[in-house]
DNA sequence: CAAACCTTCTTGACCGGTACAGAAGACGTG
DNA sequence: CACGTCTTCTGTACCGGTCAAGAAGGTTTG
């Protein structure tokens, strides 16, 4: 266990590679190949210049210090624009962290978190050192990502509007979104209800699809309307103004505590359908015999929740390994200075349906 | 938004400080001034530097030569022996590092997450760059919290077993379960079951409670001996190898499938309660007529289970605001070079009686 | 009007490593 | 024995910044 090192003589005068290399005898160059190339020198001198460095207390080259002469850090950074609470109380969020996580660690890199803010004092997006990044479900008009691309970061776009030159992992929002369009369009519903979540915006979003924020919405919405529109179903919409229970719950009385209220109520994820069906157990009304819910990720809460939510899958924890294998090749390739053509993963989309949806007004 | 970078140009010629310098005819050192310590120079001068930076695509300094010159980097570990998926997918282990998060974000330090892994060419806790860590219910083995110490990093220990030089922050787990141990004393329990949770280790450890790992299982297990050791009940444990919700469903049949099984059942956390509610309705008993359960950490989960889980609660989130709060503070201190004898923080638990607990045997 | 002071900018050293080319000796070879 | 080749180690030039002390000029002050 720890011995070796002590406290309270922190102010004794660091200990370096030279510091070493006087020690037994021999250049600086040597004692840092003894720690980073060991096949560069004699092992009996290696043990010697090991003993040492351990009898001085040097624990290894200095990461700052190597980061600067080498260019590599050994940590990727993963940007929000939510704040990282929202990280880690996500199930979508931490699914996916989660993986990247695990794809990541055979590799020895780090995750580093980071938010998108660019106020005070240090832009981590400017001011972190790291040898790429994962630019999550990320605001575009974020001027940290801004930072990024000008520091040429190799970098990944997951859940974001691709572009040409950057990889990106996406999974296949509007085909899934249509899916579920269908399915309810198929049990006979006629008035249907949107249900979106976001962080700003206008609410009459069905005007303007493109004035919706995030690329996962814009894309489900899309996919909804891609069969609504033709079908010529009467179709009302709401928008809660952020992620929380709170907004969904509110956005969901919104949809549900009127006359007219729609027979279906599509949601942008399985955690605004969770709020749905609490409202709609306080209003009384009975799903799926009132009232089919529709919700979208195939989330843990999916299946928790009673009834049993029918949802669009995506398979997070396979978007998580792919973002963290793009970014690695991203990094290599950068590295090798060669360059290929960009990457763009397409994950698939699955309708499961469960026990929320069901035919319109069955007898 | 992003414009000025384009790519394809990566073996561009870097632009550093010296770049702009010569560009606009000033020192190097007065463009640094110009990023950094911007009172430092002239208004007028200052523009026409950012000005030049801007034109010639000059991000920033680099935040790797900014390290190694300052001796700061804007980031801080928190170290975990197990996998980083169990950081995502544990939910007291997200909220503690959600309050993290959140309490970190003000002062602009990001966060990266280490594993203690020490295998393998990279070491995270020898090799990454950061200003400090924290300690997160570390195997105290485990070769990589000795990497942090030799490297003289200002550290927090969390649910960790405290060290005098080292300020900690950790629950009081011990009077927690003597809390909850009473209880079920109160109720007339006789016959008790505990389960623990742990990585590895041999099962009779009533025998010798030092062998738990993991600092809060120790004090848990200590404190429910405290109040059983001298009221004389039948104690009879089981410790399942692993986190997981499989194991805790394996421990709980070992304690439940059996003639003479426990009235009541101790859990080392709130996941395992829920496995053993589980295996209580497979194996048709009722909670809390027939069995009595109580877990630990007043998880989220304890109120969405039925039936819902009688617990003692920690503030997690005030776990991980206070751990945040004393490794800024750690930091701020090592940087100053002031000493001052290390704090340890001892948070409050609390037992929450619900419904899986009730007295023994009642008609 | 000279001494004391700012403000603004420059100089040189240093942070702690790594890359790369080359020197010195040991060894096989024709 | 001269020569090419390895292996092992050294010297020097970076990596891209920041720090601390000082110089140059303009202002206040006694």
């Amino acid at each position: 266990m720890s011995q070796g090192w002590r406290y309270g003589d922190a102010m004794a005068a660091r200990v370096t590679l030279q510091t070493i290399a006087d020690r037994v005898g021999v250049s600086r160059m040597t004692v840092s190949n003894a720690f980073s190339k060991p096949d560069q020198l004699s092992v009996p001198l290696r043990q010697r210049i090991l003993a040492a460095a351990q009898e001085l207390g040097y624990v290894g080259p200095d990461p700052a210090a190597r980061a600067l002469a080498k260019g590599t850090t050994g940590a990727v950074g993963v940007v929000f624009t939510h704040s990282l609470r929202f990280a880690f109380t996500d199930l979508v969020a931490t699914g996916f962290l989660g993986a990247i996580a695990e794809e990541l660690a055979p590799t020895g890199l780090s995750l580093t978190l980071l938010t998108s803010s660019d106020d005070g004092d240090i832009v981590p997006a400017r001011d972190v050192a790291m040898d790429g990044a994962l630019v999550y479900s990320c605001d575009w008009t974020s001027r940290a990502v801004d930072f990024l691309h000008r520091r040429r970061l190799p970098l990944v776009y997951v859940d974001q509007d691709p572009v040409d030159d950057i990889p990106s992992v996406n999974v296949d929002d509007r085909s899934g979104a249509r899916a579920a369009a269908r399915h309810v369009l198929d049990l006979g519903h006629r008035r249907i209800g949107l249900l979106l979540s976001g962080t700003h915006g206008p609410y009459g979003l069905l005007d303007d699809p493109g004035v919706v924020d995030g690329h996962s919405s814009r894309q489900r919405l899309l996919g909804w309307l891609d069969e609504f529109g033709p079908a010529g179903v009467e179709v009302m919409s709401a928008r809660q103004d952020g992620t929380g229970l709170e907004q969904a719950r509110w956005g969901a009385r919104l949809l549900l505590d009127r006359p007219d209220r729609p027979t279906a109520v599509l949601c942008f994820s399985d955690a605004v359908a969770y709020g749905v069906l609490q409202v709609a157990a306080e209003l009384g009304i009975e799903v799926p015999r009132q009232l089919s819910v529709v919700g979208f990720d195939d989330n843990p809460l999916a299946t928790q929740v009673r009834p049993t939510l029918t949802t669009v899958r995506q398979d997070i924890a396979a978007k998580g390994r792919a973002a963290a294998a793009t970014l690695t090749a991203t990094i290599a390739r950068a590295k090798a200075g060669t360059s290929a053509p960009a990457e763009h993963v397409l994950l698939p989309t699955e309708l499961v349906v469960r026990e929320s949806s069901g035919p319109v007004n069955p007898q």
